[in-house]
DNA sequence: ACAAAAGTGTTCCCCCTACACCCATGT
DNA sequence: ACATGGGTGTAGGGGGAACACTTTTGT
């Protein structure tokens, strides 16, 4: 059954999509002090992609991007951006030319197929306590993987995720892209440690609190009732409204 | 002849370049205290193009990105970055479907200039003094044209213009891309100029001296003998191996 | 009582800002 | 002499870095 399935892809791929461009999406999470990025399994190889797919013809690269991150995490709004287009010579569908679908599939699918492929890069910052992963029909699994300790991936998926990772590295100074990947309610604890794990260096614990209030975009809530043997912290949660107010003037934090 | 060129140009495309992928270069320069762009006066219509061109099959974009410049330009050395994919719906090449070429086309060169494109921006720094402009065969004039006063374009040329301005400025701050707008010797007010040029404010003349120079990429030369009624100012040049060293760093400018 | 982590305060110092002041040069 | 622009000096303030102190809570 879902054979067939990957086959009608496959056939029809080359009517409905774009010759030649693709689209991956690095989408980051933060979970257990680490830096975790979606990726999937493929059948048949022991090797890992990056979600993605082809932009059907009368479909913004935009919304391709939308729809896929949508399908494989579940959530409908995103904060998400294109970063790079990577066009090397050589980069192909190898791994599907290899696979037992291929075999069957007409001449003009297969020709599709076996062009060169530009594709663009996209990252998602996600919740992902949120996420329901779910695997598209080429893979077996979906994980979520530490980035600094990635598997062997298809092609240069390798290189396209590490390209992400500086871009979302460097936006850290005008964006409050941490506030993308924590619960909707949290601890200034938490959002240190995410900022370190980004920036991978230690930060002092109160400049830093002085510092991210003081950008006035978090709003405090009630105390956090804890089990530590310890002060219980405030909550705060992110204030849009603030922030789309500030974002105007720049925002500078490091 | 240049016909017949543009005819075999345009009937040999579908064979020898990517399907639906095209790229447009921002090409800026800076003189007469102006950031200008290159563009190119396009034949048979009143409208102006940035220089760009389509990718071979076996090429690498950024290869095809050189190349591009190199013809417009005649420079070899290039400062470029690619800044963006325009991958909306109902991007193609209208201006060539309704040029008096397209009706000698076989079905499948018309076919090829029909279907959508998604167009990869990149944009180049160069020093216009350096530059002898050359149209391309689909064009009769080629001029540097002030930023800030666009005239007529195809397409959504002018976006992508005015995205790539906004880049350049963000990248102000850790790169001197200032330098590559310059002739090899330059003043610091001359720099300055070009500062406040792409920033679109006014700066300190005492600050901006001491703030340029404490980063340690300029090398001082002799004075420059003006004909201005005033101390004559020295010249600098930019130093690629201090900048080499102080990069890995991080530069902050601003 | 004590440990652990949160919240806040303090001091030092660097750097940015804003001007002011001299210097060199051509008219 | 004087205007013009170049180079440098300086007083003040803001903010970051480093560290200290107090507060809350569970064991």
């Amino acid at each position: 059954m879902i054979e067939k399935k990957i086959s009608e892809y496959l056939e029809n791929a080359h009517e409905i999509f774009l010759p030649g461009v693709s689209l991956d999406v690095v989408i980051l999470g933060y979970s257990e002090n680490a830096i975790r990025v979606l990726l999937l399994k493929l059948k048949e190889y022991n090797l890992w992609a990056l979600p993605g797919g082809f932009i059907a013809k009368n479909e913004d690269v935009d919304a391709a991007t939308h729809k896929i991150v949508k399908e494989r995490t579940g959530l409908e709004k995103l904060y998400f951006n294109q970063f790079h287009l990577f066009g090397k010579t050589g980069r192909n569908a190898s791994f599907l030319q290899e696979s037992s679908h291929a075999a069957k599939l007409s001449a003009d699918a297969r020709n599709w197929l076996n062009q060169r492929f530009v594709t663009v890069g996209y990252f998602a910052l996600v919740r992902i306590d949120q996420v329901v992963p779910q695997p598209d029909i080429l893979s077996e699994a979906c994980d979520w993987l530490p980035v600094d300790q990635l598997p062997a991936t298809i092609l240069d998926h390798h290189e396209i995720v590490n390209t992400a990772i500086g871009h979302v590295r460097r936006q850290l100074n005008y964006f409050p892209v941490g506030l993308n990947l924590l619960p909707e309610r949290f601890t200034i604890s938490e959002l240190q440690r995410l900022y370190e794990c980004i920036l991978n260096q230690k930060m002092d614990r109160g400049n830093f609190q002085r510092k991210i209030l003081k950008l006035d975009i978090l709003v405090r809530l009630e105390k956090l009732k804890t089990g530590g043997a310890h002060k219980a912290p405030y909550l705060y949660r992110f204030d849009r409204d603030k922030y789309q107010h500030k974002i105007q003037h720049g925002i500078g934090f490091i």
